[in-house]
DNA sequence: TCTGGGGTCCTAGGACCC
DNA sequence: TCTGGGGTCCTAGGACCC
């Protein structure tokens, strides 16, 4: 009786593999400078929703299918990445290779789930066979995807996924037959499969709740409840039984596209034309798959979200682009629009396998070729994460337009060679160089419209030929750094020597971010800073970062960013500036000034050197730098912060260099920042962490410290206030450009601080707000630079969510330093 | 701070046929 | 002429999953 219940076999051969946080650690393994920190992937847009969180971001509350605004309020200090579903597609293959080699029979449920019917592929039904089966795909998984997967193993799919749930993340659960019933029994209904939001309270109006309630509550109250299918269906599932096969293949039974717009679309025609843009591209999605389809669906979501569904089934199957669009078309004709739409999808449903030419459909495409010449129609709202037109059909000669930086994605320069997009905005455009296998890379930035910068495919996350050969130059770099890390500061600092220089040159002009970068070039020789100084007007800047190098180094290290913000000039939106600001928010008086001198960046110089104010002034940055990212899009913003972050988070030569660089006094301090960073940003924060490495320094890594930031009261609030804009990056930038504005900058940068940058800053910031201590923060800034920058997420918002402990941690950590 | 994109399955009412 | 009942298709909407 207890034992295995109907539908439930007696050994638990069926294998449900989840891969843990799938896209954000694809992402992790794909940019190392983004290992141990918290990534979302998803939306970038103003109505973007969280795809993936990593567990490091989940730790402040963020998940998935959450809008990713309130995501970057939990966790600014995250790196916000938009998709880059051909990679995980690649990875999702080889995965399933492996899954195909253990049984004919696995069926994928998604790019990152599937069963394995173990028993189909000849495995010895004993657990200890199964179990041996379960541990030896995770290690295969790993060696060939870099990447982690949960396995969970019973006697039917129903437990098989339950048991890979309990053994996220990166584990093996076997559930043995005959104990089901007692395990479920005290779960959730949610834990069924099939049991949603919806579900569940009409079962909780009932007083059932548990998986124990459901089964006792009988199939014919629970058929009553929720209608015949679903109640005979969860019965089933909550009383164990379960004898639902592993099934190989499943054609689609449908294709459909759809796009939220950043903006509710009003104009009729920008509907109508939308529209037939969707069809068309649902179309070649149909083709490609080699399927034709006879009903054609239009979806449309209204301002207040609102959905219906219209749809109009054809004589026969079509794959026909002139003759979907006009069956979209005319389903339209009977929605009214007037008030604002704010998706539009359209779809096939009824798939054959052939198509179907008719004269009619062939009469119709004619006719509706011209709809198809249409231009796209440009605009802000295009659709949220679009990054590239779609070859609309046929002609559509994709003309010009502007391209689109989304961060995350892969970028070639002609120099520096593979990074990825780290944010972009106020026509510039920050990216990583780094690879799969390479150390933690520099930050560059340039102008969006940098000719020697251009769209690049992705890079496997395993080396192909492995390990073969030669390394590649960047690679080469990389060993050293590594070393350089943990220990040592030394060598970090070794490297630093360039950096300082950079620093020096003021590159530092560069950009805030580039503060941050800054850093991360300075550790580079003169490229980079040249590059900057171009960039950046801010030929203050320069001297500005300079400064910062000094001391602050770290902090003011933020405080170039301001430089950029000024900088840039318009940058000086950015919110580099944001950073200096935001060090300056945190101070009181001092600050201010300083950075009144900083941010002109010309005083730039002596302003960074201010910077030593600050700490304040770090924290500020930090937050920014967050957000930037955030942002995002914002791109500018956003960027730098991550930027920054990023850097922080590096490891040796940045934040060595910086160090260095810097009053060198941190500078050892700095190193440990880069530690730091990682994690658990905030936690390690924490005191311990950050304090001693230096983390002070990094204060900026620190970033955590960004959390520390959170912690304190009154500059935060403040910052938070601005983050805001500077949230949404752009605006926010050009806010706090504004700001920038010298003088004004520092209330407002100090707001923003908002880049995160001023995360790593921020630590500093926090002592600094300290007070004196402030000073100090500088060196930790210094390691933050590079650290911080990519950490930056800190925290502006941080404030809330988990930070709690963070902060102090930041915080003190900062402080400590301070004090000492 | 509103809430993506791509799917699957189910329900329910009406039309239509037998 | 009235009244039924079964079955299928179409349409619209909703729950749920990743």
């Amino acid at each position: 009786m207890c034992g295995s219940i109907g539908g439930v076999r007696a050994a638990p051969t069926i294998l449900h593999l989840d891969m843990d946080a799938f896209y954000a650690s694809a992402e992790q393994a794909a940019k190392p400078s983004l290992r141990g920190k918290p990534v979302v992937v998803g939306g970038i847009g103003p109505r973007g929703v969280v795809a993936t969180a990593s567990y490091e971001a989940r730790v402040f509350g963020v998940r998935s299918a959450m809008a990713t605004a309130q995501a970057r309020r939990l966790c600014p200090n995250a790196a916000y990445l938009t998709p880059r579903f051909p990679v995980y597609r690649q990875v999702s293959e080889v995965v399933m290779g492996l899954l195909g080699a253990l049984s004919p029979l696995v069926e994928p449920l998604s790019l990152d789930e599937a069963f394995v019917d173990l028993e189909a592929g000849g495995v010895e039904p004993s657990s200890a066979a199964v179990r041996a089966v379960g541990e030896r795909l995770r290690r295969d998984i790993l060696a060939a995807t870099g990447l982690t997967g949960s396995v969970g193993l019973a006697g039917s799919k129903m437990l098989a996924k339950i048991a890979s749930e309990q053994a996220k993340p990166d584990g093996l659960v076997l559930i043995e037959p005959g104990t089901e019933r007692e395990l479920l029994g005290p779960m959730s209904v949610r834990a069924v499969p099939g049991v949603g939001p919806a579900t569940a309270e009409a079962l909780r109006r009932s007083g059932i709740t548990t998986v124990a309630e459901t089964a006792e509550a009988g199939e014919a109250e629970l058929v009553r409840l929720l209608g015949k299918a679903h109640g005979t269906g969860l019965f089933a599932l909550a009383t164990g039984h379960d004898d639902r096969p592993v099934v190989a293949e499943r054609d689609a039974k449908s294709v459909s596209v759809e796009d939220t717009f950043e903006e509710d679309v009003t104009d009729r025609t920008r509907v109508q034309l939308e529209l037939a843009r969707l069809a068309d591209r649902c179309v070649q999605r149909l083709r490609s798959a080699g399927r034709s389809g006879r009903t054609v669906v239009i979806k449309v979501r209204r301002y207040d979200f609102s959905t219906l569904t219209r749809s109009e089934t054809l004589r026969g199957p079509t794959d026909d682009p002139g003759v979907v669009r006009e069956a979209a078309a005319r389903l339209l004709d009977g929605v009214d629009t007037t008030a604002g739409v704010r998706l539009l999808g359209v779809g096939v449903t009824g798939l054959a396998d052939y198509t179907q030419e008719d004269l009619f459909a062939q009469a119709a495409s004619e006719a509706a070729a011209a709809v198809a010449e249409l231009p796209p129609p440009e605009g802000a709202d295009r659709p949220a994460g679009e990054a590239a037109p779609e070859a609309g059909g046929e002609g559509a000669a994709a003309p010009e337009r502007p391209r689109r930086w989304l961060p995350g994605l892969d970028v070639r320069h002609s120099e520096y060679g593979a990074g990825w997009i780290q944010g972009s905005g106020v026509g510039r455009v920050t990216v990583r160089f780094e690879q799969p296998w390479s150390e933690p890379g520099r930050v560059r930035t340039f102008a969006v419209d940098d000719p020697a910068l251009e769209p690049a495919e992705p890079l496997p996350l395993i080396r192909a030929e492995a390990a073969a050969g030669a390394e590649d130059p960047v690679t080469a770099e990389g060993p050293a750094r590594e070393e350089a890390l943990p220990g040592a500061e030394g060598s970090s600092r070794a490297e630093a020597p360039p950096g300082v220089e950079a620093l020096t040159s003021g590159a530092g002009g560069a950009l805030g971010v580039d503060g941050l970068a800054g850093a991360g070039d300075m550790s580079e020789p003169g490229a980079e800073e040249s590059s900057r100084a171009e960039a950046l007007p801010g030929a203050d800047g320069p001297s500005g970062a300079g400064d910062a190098s000094g001391a602050e180094g770290s902090s003011r290290a933020e405080a170039p960013p301001g430089v950029e913000a000024l900088t840039s000039g318009e940058g000086g939106a950015l919110g580099v500036d944001g950073l200096a600001g935001a060090g300056d928010m945190s101070e009181p008086g001092a600050e201010e000034s300083s950075r009144a001198e900083a941010l002109p960046g010309a005083d730039g110089p002596s302003g960074a050197g201010d910077a030593s104010g600050a700490e304040g002034s770090s924290r500020a940055e930090a937050p920014p730098g967050v957000e930037a990212l955030t942002s995002g899009e914002g791109g500018a913003l956003g960027v730098d912060g991550l930027a920054g972050a990023g850097d922080m988070s590096e490891p040796g030569a940045e934040e060595s260099s910086r160090a260095e660089a810097l009053p060198g006094a941190d500078g050892p301090s700095g190193t440990g920042d880069a530690s730091g960073a990682e994690g658990s940003p905030r936690a390690e924060a924490s005191p311990g962490v950050a304090a001693v490495r230096g983390a002070g320094a990094f204060p900026g890594v620190d970033g955590p410290a960004g959390a520390g930031d959170v912690p304190e009261p009154g500059p935060e609030e403040s910052c938070r206030v601005e983050a805001p804009p500077g949230v949404d990056g752009l605006p926010a930038a050009g806010g706090i450009p504004g700001t920038g504005d010298a003088p004004g900058v520092a209330d407002s940068l100090g707001t923003d601080g908002p880049l995160g940058l001023g995360a790593a800053p921020g630590t500093g910031a926090l002592p600094g707000p300290q007070g004196a201590s402030g000073g100090e923060a500088p060196p930790g800034q210094g390691n933050a630079p590079g650290g911080a920058a990519d950490q930056p997420p800190a925290p502006l918002t941080v404030p809330s969510p988990s930070s709690e402990g963070a902060p102090a941690g930041g915080g003190a950590s900062g402080v400590g330093r301070v004090s000492p």
